[in-house]
DNA sequence: TTCATTTGTTAGATTTGTCTAACAGAAATA
DNA sequence: TATTTCTGTTAGACAAATCTAACAAATGAA
């Protein structure tokens, strides 16, 4: 099973998907039309026609036109809104730009399960039941706004070695910031420090059982929570 | 390409991702373990690392020990950031249950683009530095609050043939709920109401191009947000 | 050392999804 | 009507993933 419960691929997912929006404004769907949508051969819709036809989730013979059945349409539909949830959430919450929310959300939809789905639209009538807190959303999320960076907060390279903490924020430029990301340095994460670089010393910090080397410069727009620099122990494991 | 920037397969993703988890504890990885955290046959994992050490990701040659190369610590350490966050949001936002969490956040992991990693890492930051936001979500947002029905929301049922309104929530159990939201009723958007339902005569909204037929009592349960019940036009289109 | 067990690989099948190239049917045009 | 163009299907190839069953190598125990 591929996907959070049609018990059909992603791809079928999209056929019906596809199909669902050229009925919604053409009143017929045929084959060519679909291909062009998915920007695929047509050679490659008709062997899906028939798994779908078999699985009874469209109207379809040699050369007919393309309709959907009552189970084909809640699939479709329900892909749809899927799709729709979380490329809101990606435009509207994460600020990302239409066509990459798009892209994400063609992608993801197919795994959103039912109860996440019911979960990401609850997100949604919370928030606008709450104007300022949409509101802050709004303004205050967006690339360009400063980090604001809490008094207190330590950066890496003020950790002992031995210690841990626990990561609040990156403070760098788009490029750094990424690579950090990308190994691992999201907020809440506990890092362990294990050797602070000197002179020609690489710097080194445990996190996931992983050591990793950072340059300084890259170590200290890592800036942790205060408080609880205990012991080595990860609570973000299991 | 199959996912978003590894130029690899969400399923060679895996592997790597499942080779990472095991290097972290057990100072080797084999091909059982491999097959036994992934829940595959040791015989599809063979020819999984051909395909891998092929693709310079990991060290690999009959019968010996595999070993991640840099590339391949570099997209696995990404996969693992990728999961992290998919899954922390489902759990520490949505408030879904730790397992669907995770079986969600595993078949989307592939597809979360670079930009919506860093995003969504931003979000955590943003949230972490505003404690009273943190426990309004926290607290305000889980299953069991019951929700707060805005004073002027009008009901599906009160439109006025012919008009529309934007969905502002979905007002019943769970099953009605998951249902109304799979059709893609979810906040935001527009319906237009085609013909109110009498004694036996069907309430029939348009959504999204097409008509759907409710019961008086689910229709009921779609709230809407006051004001701007003007034209027909739809506004979420494009 | 020899045998049994564990571990890993190969061979061969299957499903899904894609492609190109060739062909067939339908529709439009001359 | 005859022909061209558009549309759809088939055939055949390929890649990715998976499986089972059979086999091979390595390890451990007797």
């Amino acid at each position: 099973m591929n996907n959070a419960g049609s018990g059909i691929t992603g791809s079928l997912e999209d056929y019906l998907e596809t199909i669902y929006r050229i009925l919604a404004r053409n009143s017929v769907a045929r084959v060519k039309d679909i291909a062009e949508n998915m920007e695929v051969s047509p050679a490659s819709v008709t062997p899906a026609m028939k798994r779908l036809a078999d699985k009874q989730l469209i109207r379809y013979s040699k050369r007919s036109y393309i309709d959907l059945t009552e189970k084909g349409l809640f699939i479709a539909r329900r892909t749809m809104t899927r799709h729709r949830l979380l490329s809101r959430f990606l435009t509207d919450i994460l600020g990302i730009s239409r066509k990459q929310a798009e892209s994400d959300a063609c992608a993801m939809e197919h795994f959103l399960s039912e109860s996440s789905m019911e979960r990401l639209a609850a997100f949604f009538e919370f928030l606008a039941a709450r104007p300022e807190l949409q509101a802050l959303i709004d303004t205050g999320f967006d690339e360009s706004a400063p980090l604001e960076i809490g008094p207190e907060l330590l950066r890496l390279t003020d950790l002992e070695p031995g210690s841990s903490g626990r990561i609040a924020m990156i403070n760098a430029g788009q490029q750094v910031r990424r690579e950090l990301i990308d190994s691992g340095f999201i907020q809440g994460t506990t890092v362990t420090l294990i050797r602070p670089g000197g002179t020609d010393l690489p710097f080194i910090v445990n996190l996931d059982g992983y050591d990793q080397h950072l340059s300084m410069e890259t170590a200290e727009s890592v800036l942790l929570h205060p408080h609880r620099e205990q012991t080595g122990e990860d609570e973000n494991e299991k």
